[in-house]
RNA sequence: GCGCCUGUAGCUCAGCUGGAUAGAGUACCAGUUUCCGAAACUGGGGGUCGCAGGUUCGAUUCCUGUCAGGCGCACCA
């Protein structure tokens, strides 16, 4: 309806304007139902070039549109906008495409099947999953729902840090542990994790548990001088904590990509090998440094350092570059922001490498920080993890659906505090009850109907003339375009905000009127429009990663 | 000091590539169930869009400056 609009207004600047090429039509939906079903500022637009008032343009424009039986009318109001209303039957068209469409309706094929891939999460296997991490990957895997369904072939992956110093610091602090060292003691490692489950770990190490993690299995040796042990055990430990925090999140991912299996095929001395020969590294007080600032940053890069390890930075630019090799021509990282410094430094790597990456691959989505509360207070501690909110304490106390509902229903640019009472309620405070009541409340009544709904795709919707009505189907109307924004500007939250609206209105439309009235093919009507708003709140909770219950 | 993000109703937040009278929830006040689920609905009050300039027919939106808060500025990740 909206390109078929956007033709018209074409045709209509033909008559007007020699060239209307770069004309670029801005149709929106007018927030006031006084404004039309669809509203456009091209006369404002073109009073400039045409000097004249923008309101005699707008006449013009009209008078020259075509004649057609979608369009009831057509007016000029305020300062020169062309409001445009649409006929009946151009309204209900919606109801049928969304009843023949079904669980499809609201996709498209913008990403014509290429491959994206979506990286989140990725936290260090140092210790639980905390709230951040629970932002980053409800973000992250409702915005690989919203690229799939604009046609990408998304790739979920995790990215593990497994060879660094902070598991040199993990392995130590579990040795302490399993030693019997208290993490009071002055003798416990220094920048030691003094959480409870090293404990445990340690107690898993000397009992020889076995752990299985993703495809990998390890048993402890129960040694205390097998350093080496050690490590494995407690990594593969955590990255199996980490796998059931995940679940109980219904996450999942298609690959995980491990920092250690970089070092142990070559393939980070081929990069710093790769970089030498780009020219763009040098040597100073016994380290090698890459000149990153050729490339926008801010200070040049050590790759080695002095005492002859890598930094982190180089395992970082050959995992990017692994991902450039695999074909992903569309990257998004999405990590907390307080890690956005790595961006311009693993760009500049890339760039340094000069085999024809673009300067801005791959995307990044940052997310801000998570503050929670409860009872009107900020809450700091948990008991497995010490100093932070562990994800899995979180999805315990308020559940999944909740859970993933708030963590993505903010814009991820702006710090996001997470109400545990409000989380927990099960009132009309809650949003994601409000949105699952309305589904519920829809399929109540279909029950109760005792109708056979393949039907209703056929049924005559000339019954379906109220404000009401006509307010709920021009809000289904939105829901493609929704998608397609919130898939094109990496957004997430605006597919929460858009069900909250849609369970809004079908509330309203609920309390105004009556459905399972006599009067048949008014009955059918209402029917299939409600069945309609069903399966928008259905496919836009499934967006959400969050269930569309029958009943509640 | 430098960089990134954020300042919109008492509180939590929307505001779609600049557009019509700045919206929603909550809280507060007043109403709605002989009728499909009241986990709902209807109405009301509540705003200098942090502040100051600039760009133009028009700025919450874009630019500059400034104030405030968060995060980051390692031969840690």
């Amino acid at each position: 309806m909206k390109e078929f609009i956007s033709n018209l207004l074409v045709q209509a600047a033909n008559t007007l304007v020699e060239d209307t090429s770069s004309i670029n039509i801005i149709l929106e939906r007018p927030k006031s139902a006084a404004h039309g079903d669809f509203s456009c500022n091209l006369a404002m637009m073109l009073a400039k070039p045409l000097r004249q008032n923008p309101r005699v343009i707008a006449e013009q424009l009209i008078n020259a549109i075509p004649q057609n039986n979608q369009i009831a009318k057509i007016e000029v109001a305020g300062a020169g906008f062309i409001n445009f209303y649409l006929a009946a039957d151009a309204k209900h068209a919606v109801v049928k495409a969304i009843l023949e469409a079904g669980d499809q309706y609201g996709q498209n094929q913008t990403g014509k099947g290429e491959k994206v891939q979506v990286e989140f999460v990725s936290a260090n296997p140092t210790g639980p999953l905390h709230v951040g991490h629970g932002r980053g990957a409800a973000v992250g895997d409702c915005l690989s729902r919203l690229l799939a369904a604009n046609g990408w072939d998304v790739t979920r992956e995790f990215y593990y840090n497994d060879a660094g110093a902070q598991i040199d610091n993990l392995t130590i602090s579990v040795l302490a542990r399993a030693k019997g060292v208290s993490t009071n003691d002055i003798s416990f490692p220094e920048n030691g994790y003094r959480g409870e489950y090293i404990a445990d770990i340690a107690k898993a190490f000397l009992a020889k548990e076995t752990i299985v993690a993703d495809d990998t299995e390890v048993t402890a040796s129960g040694d205390l001088n097998d350093t080496e042990s050690v490590r494995h055990f407690s990594v593969a430990y955590l990255r199996h904590e980490q796998d059931l925090d995940l679940r109980a999140f219904q996450i999942q991912f298609d690959v995980f990509s491990l920092e250690s299996a970089l070092y142990a095929s070559g393939k980070v001395e081929d990069t710093v090998q790769s970089l030498i020969k780009s020219g763009h590294t040098y040597e100073e007080e016994g380290a090698l440094w890459l000149r990153t600032t050729d490339f926008g940053d801010d200070k040049d890069r050590v790759m080695r350092k002095n005492e002859g390890g890598y930094t982190y930075f180089i395992p970082d630019v050959t995992y990017h570059l692994e991902k450039w090799n695999r074909g992903f021509i569309k990257v998004i990282n999405e990590q907390g922001a307080d890690h956005h410094s790595t961006i311009t430094r693993v760009r500049a790597g890339l760039q340094a490498l000069d085999i024809g990456i673009p300067k801005a691959w791959p995307d990044y989505v940052l997310h801000q920080m998570v503050t929670v509360m409860r009872g009107g207070e900020e809450v700091k501690l948990s008991k497995r993890a010490g100093s932070y909110v562990t994800l899995r304490d979180l999805i315990e106390e308020v559940g999944c659906d909740a859970t993933r509902y708030f963590l993505a229903a903010r814009k991820s640019d702006s710090q996001l505090i997470f109400d545990i009472d409000l989380a927990r309620a099960q009132t009309n405070d809650n949003p994601v009850y409000y949105i699952q009541y309305a589904h519920a409340r829809i399929c109540s009544v279909l029950t109760q109907w005792e109708g056979e709904p393949s039907s209703l795709a056929a049924a005559d919707l000339s019954a379906l003339a109220s404000s009401r009505e006509a307010i709920l189907m021009q809000k289904l109307s939105e829901f493609p375009d929704v998608v397609q924004q919130a898939a094109s500007d990496l957004a997430p939250h605006m597919i929460a905000n858009y069900l909250k609206e849609c369970a809004s209105e079908l509330h309203s439309y609920y309390n105004d009127t009556k459905f399972l009235v006599d009067d048949t093919s008014t009955k059918l009507a209402r029917m299939a429009l409600i069945t309609a708003t069903r399966h928008i709140l259905k496919n836009g909770l499934h967006l959400l990663g969050v269930s569309a219950p029958n009943n509640m």
